[in-house]
DNA sequence: CCATCTTTGTGCACGCGTTCACAAAGACAT
DNA sequence: ATGTCTTTGTGAACGCGTGCACAAAGATGG
């Protein structure tokens, strides 16, 4: 298939490297901080504790946005700031529609953070009537059959996906025919979008699992023996001789045993 | 400072390399779509388009987990859902608190996905004594005041922060006192742990500037000229002469000029 | 003007992750 | 039983990201 690809495929934007984008909007919090106590500079060393990273990598991050650093002196935070905004696109203004407001999307409304540096919620939409019209954090809720036009007028090329797994790839396409180039999705599906669109992903289960992994990891370490005979017995290996179906895309007519574990 | 580290340490789990281990979870979840829709088999071809992925880093994925797939043939999907599941921990119960419940922790503990693959929602807890006993998504409210017996009673390890920024730190200090080894922050701040505690970010904030740097450079590519021009003028570079403030903690007496830039 | 001290900027090496490409393994047909 | 065909599992190469360590740059003090 070549219908697109789903994570940012980013083959290096503009000689900054994707892992050093991803660290700005840290950089960024951390001098925001420093310059509402009216800190004057920053030496690399306590940026980089601030923002939780190593001193070497932060240089080297600022190194690729040109030498703006003072050598015995730090980095002039007002400057800084500004010229870390500049890159991140942050000096103008983004105009973002929030699709699917359930209790998600009402929480992502609400965020102060959302408003903050930029960002401005143009639009809510909802697929539900009874929402329509329904103000939720001062915005009316609009009803997905006005989604292009509210695209198009309010020039938004970027969406925020926050509806069921169900509904996601349709809203998406519908966001991308009308002109949307980046999305971030919460729901939790893989998404396909043509080259061209990025597509970030924010998924509550999948941190979750990953954390459990590490915290089983840790459980079972010290402790000698068996330490997974917790709920479940081992599921049966697969049989010796195994169905085959390359051809058929639909289940075949015989008898499939549907489930072996519990769901 | 040696306070703790901020992100996962995570050298390497038993074998199985961390980006592995956050791709599990996405197999999974297409694996239980088709094992909803009781498919047998799927290859790897199948399986890596269903979540995303190039079919040999998924191949090369589960080569960690162990030889469990029929050349030939594929994958049997319900014994690989067991082993993911397994190898992921989900097989065991998982309390969860969620700390802070505003519109972003409410959202959360509705969240259906949340209780589905082994988490389950132990206690929802909240500094405002207002929400005290005020059920959410079924389950009370309890106070602050009573987290470490919450976390003890109900053999709570991992911890979901969802408050403000500024209680983060002071909330996740008392999770890891009274036992917690994972965390799952949404406030957008650095949080400082002990060796051993894993912490894992999800931050709105941090998304979408990344996104905004991507949609710039599509903006600002093919047009021809100063695209750049657009909100403020470039802030004045660092002066001259500088001033230092190396040992001094306090900003100095005399007047700091505050702000050049628009908060 | 020179010496010293601080801090940046970066060349370099190393390790992890990704991808290619192919041999080995098994199913299936005859 | 043998040959063909499909698909896995993995060796190897490559590129990216990280961290060390140090030279260059500039400030500061005498």
């Amino acid at each position: 298939m070549a219908t697109g690809r789903t994570h940012r495929p980013a083959t290096r934007s503009r000689g900054i490297p994707e892992a050093t984008v991803a660290r700005l909007p840290l950089y960024l919090r951390a001098l925001t901080a420093l310059s509402e106590r009216s800190v004057p500079t920053v030496s690399s060393e306590e940026l980089a504790a601030a923002a939780g990273v190593n001193s070497a990598k932060l240089r080297k991050d600022f190194s690729y946005l040109g030498s703006y650093g003072t050598r015995g002196v730090g980095y002039d935070v007002e400057y800084l700031v500004y010229q870390i905004s500049r890159e991140l696109g942050l000096t103008q203004d983004w105009p973002v529609v929030i699709v699917g407001i359930g209790n998600l999307g009402a929480a992502l409304a609400n965020y102060g953070g959302f408003a903050s540096r930029g960002f401005r919620v143009a639009a809510l939409i909802d697929a539900d009537p009874s929402m329509t019209g329904r103000p939720v954090a001062g915005i009316p809720v609009q009803h997905t059959d006005d989604l292009e036009s509210i695209i198009e007028e309010n020039g938004v090329s970027i969406g925020v996906i926050a509806t069921p797994a169900g509904a996601a790839q349709q809203v998406c396409d519908r966001l991308v025919a009308a002109g949307v180039t980046s999305i971030l999705n919460f729901a939790p599906t893989v998404l396909s979008v043509p080259d061209g669109v990025d597509v970030r992903k924010v998924d509550l289960s999948i941190e979750l699992q990953i954390l459990a992994f590490h915290e089983q990891r840790k459980a079972g370490e010290e402790p000698t023996g068996e330490s997974a005979a917790d709920t479940a017995p081992p599921a049966a290996p697969p049989a010796a001789t195994v169905r085959r179906r390359t051809d058929g895309t639909e289940p075949g007519p015989d008898g499939d045993v549907p489930a072996v574990m519990p769901a």
